[in-house]
DNA sequence: CGTAAATTTGATGGTTTTCAAGCCATGTGG
DNA sequence: CCACATGGCTTGAAAACCATCAAATTTACG
């Protein structure tokens, strides 16, 4: 299916915390559930009804961050090419667009890559966030490391293999419902691939090789069944802490 | 390597941002000025008097954060097979360790290329800067923002020849006088190479190339001679700025 | 049920890595 | 002062890995 690219204003209503999927896991729950408490509202909660859906645009004025209620997202760039590079995937209680804090336009556009659901969090929202409970701002900072801390994680030289193993690992943590329990990926093999600078082909070759190995099983639902296995071939993209080089 | 720099005191000093190099370009310089008028002190400046020298380990717990007074400092991890991560070369006016923000310790380590100093901001100092100047809370958040946009632009799939050009765009940016001037790298190709998943030995045949085109001079010191050339093949890496980490 | 998209498998080729060797600059010790 | 060792840089040849092209099969969805 294409994706539709328009993005048109969807009907926004007002989200109640106390009954969002997220809650206790928001990064910005704290004080909208103030705002429930004391105004009756709290962010405008976006739909996303369709897998394709852009939420917005590279390039477009940055106007809010979102939190994922529902759903999963992807954050994408686009290449004088035209191919597309997968920046990050984004599930329930992830901020999207905090690579646009301080830059007065989107660096990267937001896409769903599911049927989903986000909060709004205007810039102006923030701002008054901010100066009533310093407190978020460092937790937004904080949030923001953290990203940056996993950016930098992805973005050493590893194998097919070692990426593939890593990011299976990751998407069962976020998606099983229990460990050993099998799941699905809501995007496709081609985003993954975009995602971990790989052929569309050899992410499919390589959890091939995986089932073979019988450390996973293939298909629709995916279920680990060795952890071990592959967390052994994904310890390097988790960097040794300790390996100090040698001071003089 | 060189000892260009005049013999340095083996303690921490109080620095001066008067007299500071990177003045008018520090992330923290307002804070600090207005320390040095209150109290007569600033920031503790500490000496990295040699290439190698480690400033803080990966691991080891993350009690400040860091300016770059002078030199160039990488930020470093290694995996499990002692291969070395190069996460991003810091020149002057840059912060080191934004990445450790929010947590603990430190998820990379720090090391000199060149002989440099560093200003330390404890992170008691920077909580009792954010409750005194929450302005300087968001200018971190924005900083961190910025840091997180370049790590994501550098992760995207991209050829030895790209990533090359864009980073020799980016040094000379950085390193040299003026543009068109000659300019000299303080790291190894080695350490460019771990930086730009590449082996040392494609970053060599690449520059050889590009001395082939006429469209850099190679050898020690380094000129660009045909920006155009580099910038169209460095084009899909960079829609903004932002190979090397950078804070400024 | 039929079309289009997604997934998977196979064959081939290209970019990059690996292995190996030579060159150059710097620093050291005789 | 020179020989030598060291580490960085450069270059060449072969191999590995992954991308590309192509096509069959499955899945999704109107």
């Amino acid at each position: 299916m294409p994706y539709d690219m328009q993005a048109t204003p969807a009907t926004t209503h007002v989200a109640s915390c106390i009954t969002c999927p997220v809650r206790g896991r928001c990064p910005a729950e704290e004080r909208l559930c103030d705002d429930v408490a004391r105004h009756g509202a709290a962010a405008p909660s976006i739909p996303l009804p369709h897998a394709g859906k852009t939420l917005y645009a590279a390039g477009t004025p940055a106007f809010a961050i979102y939190v994922v209620r529902a759903g999963c997202l992807k954050t994408v760039t686009h290449d004088a090419d035209g191919n597309e590079h997968v920046r990050g995937f984004h599930f329930p209680g992830d901020l999207v667009g905090l690579d646009a804090v301080g830059s007065s336009s989107y660096p990267s556009s937001a896409i769903a890559v599911s049927p989903s659901q986000v909060c709004r969090l205007s810039k102006g929202r923030l701002q008054g966030m901010f100066s009533a409970q310093p407190e978020q701002l460092r937790r937004l900072l904080e949030h923001t490391s953290r990203e940056l801390r996993d950016a930098l994680a992805m973005s050493g030289n590893y194998t097919a293999e070692q990426r593939v193993a890593a990011f299976m690992l990751e998407m069962e943590e976020r998606l099983a419902p229990a460990p050993g329990a099998g799941f699905a990926l809501p995007m496709t093999r081609r985003d993954i691939a975009n995602r971990l600078r790989l052929a569309t082909e050899t992410v499919c070759r390589v959890l091939g090789r995986f089932a073979e190995h019988g450390w996973m099983r293939g298909g629709a639902r995916l279920k680990v069944l060795d952890r071990e296995a592959l967390c052994a071939v994904a310890a390097p993209v988790n960097p040794a802490h300790g390996l100090a080089a040698m001071a003089a």
